[in-house]
Order: C-alpha cells, then structure tokens, then sequence
DNA sequence: CTTTGTGCAAATTCTTTGCACCAAA
DNA sequence: TTTGGTGCAAAGAATTTGCACAAAG
C-alpha cells in the first residue's frame, strides 16, 4: 500500500505540477494519511521536518493538488475542511460524539443511486454519514 | 405542497420550540424556499416583512431549527453554509460553473450503498453531487 | 416577575491576497 | 534571466459571543 517518493513525484510531474519540496511532502503526507487531516494539521506536521514551511503554501498546495484532482476535500464537518488523499471510491462518516471522520466502503458509485441526471456532467461526489461511531455507541 | 402558517406553527410547538414572530417567518421561508438560501439571504428577504430583525437572530434560528431535525445544513458548498428545508431524502448537486444547487430524486436510502455499518448509528446523511448542470454543459 | 428571545457591536476563526524575496529551469 | 514558488503580514468573509433591552408566559 505504501507509494514511494519517486512514484508521487511522478505522479505530481503527470498532473503538471513541479515537485518542490514543499508540494511533495505535502503530497505524501495527504497521501499516506488515514487521518483526514486540516491544512493546519499538515502544517504542524510538516513544520518540523521541513525545517521552512507557512500555512499560506500549505493552502495553496492543497488547492492546487484539489483543483488537479489529485485529493479530495472534505466538508463533512461544517467547521473545518480537510482533506483526503485516497483515491478509491469510497463514502464518509463523521462521529457527532468523538469527531472521528472514517471511510467507508461502497458497494456500488454514487451515481447509480441518483435519478434525473440527464445532461449532467458530474465531476465529484461525496456521501457524509453522521451519527454515532460504534465506539461512541457502547458508551452512549 | 403550500403548507399554512398554522401547520408550521404546530410544527414548531411540537419540536419544544416557542413560535416567535422572526421564527415563524425564518421557518416559512426555509420550508417554501426551492433555493437553499444562505442566513444571508433569509435575513435580506425577510427584513422587510418584519420591520425588525437581525443577522445574529437569523443564524441563531437556523442553528436551532438543524438542532431540532426540522431543517437540514448544507456544506455542498466550501465558501458557505446554506439551508434546506425539503424534508423528502434527495441528493443535491452544484454546477461549478453557475452555482446553482439543485434537488436530486433517489433511487434509494443512502445507507443501501455503503459496507460496513454495523455498529454505525447513522443520524443525518448527504450526498453531494458536482459538475456542469445541464444549462452549463450546453454552452461549455 | 422571571424566563426566554432579539439584536447590536465586537470578537473569532479560517482562508485568501498582495507583495517581496528566493529558487529552479 | 525569466518564470514560478514560498512565506510574511494584512485583509477578508462567515459565523459566534457578550451583553443589554424587549417580550412573552
């Protein structure tokens, strides 16, 4: 599951993107996430390791890596965005309780679930469950 | 379809909500509207009619009409938070190019097309569709 | 009278912009 | 040497908070 640096910067070079520094650990960051994390998480994350860092090239990297289609964000939690690099297909769900935001499996694409969508072109979907997770449950 | 002030009205006592003049007019207008309007936009239309009334009581209403179940948020959106007063399960779907959100009639629950939710107690659910709407596809 | 609702102004928070400096092709 | 990237400080926009006054039970 794990993608080397080599393959992300690649794939940053195929979307006409330049892979500085900056943008590839971003990249693989998002990437390797299971977290779905804000641009201010990455920024804390990054801050260390890429010794210089500012939050106004985080959030430009993650809307240009949004607007290539490269990761997704999220706006599940009216609150905050985050964002989210995997890239299969997959459905959201946010704990009211804890906050946890985890993916979840599809068994068939959005659309298929959709009437009335002739002449649409669709370039996105999301689908955001809210309630309480399964540890949040027990302890209710 | 046109619902009376005094259904509404009940609707409210019956949510534990006490029928103030700006709430009555705010749920009205949310529960009429086909447009999903922001708070902005309840407050511009309903100033008014009412003589008085003010942002904060606007988003103060809203708030506690989502909290009560009697309305639902939308995040389709990133830049703003609008209102949606159609209580029938439906998608919705944005142009990217226009702006407009329009209702989707469903096949299904959403619930019919995820895995794994045993354990999950799902409370609110959205699907989010984006692209070109018809009016754009046609003069892309 | 006592609790609840309204609304102004100020504060907060997240995100974007303008601009100067830096880096890479 | 020209184009594009980074990052600081400031601006911007949407929403919330604190508080005083008004209204309803």
């Amino acid at each position: 599951m794990e993608v080397s640096r080599a393959d992300l910067k690649q794939e940053l070079i195929a979307a006409g993107i330049r892979p500085s520094v900056q943008r590839l650990a971003i990249f693989e960051y998002v990437r390797q996430s299971c977290q779905h994390p804000t641009a201010e998480v990455v920024y804390e994350a990054l801050c260390d390791e890429l010794g210089s860092l500012s939050l106004t090239t985080v959030y430009n990297t993650l809307k240009l890596f949004v607007d290539a289609g490269l990761i997704s964000m999220l706006t599940i939690d009216d609150t905050f965005r985050c964002f989210d690099g995997n890239r299969k297909d997959h459905a959201h769900f946010r704990c009211n309780k804890c906050g946890c935001i985890v993916d979840l499996k599809m068994k068939n694409e959005f659309v298929t679930l959709v009437e009335g969508l002739q002449g649409y072109e669709i370039t996105d979907a999301q689908l955001y469950l809210k309630g309480l997770c399964p540890h949040c449950c027990v302890k209710k």
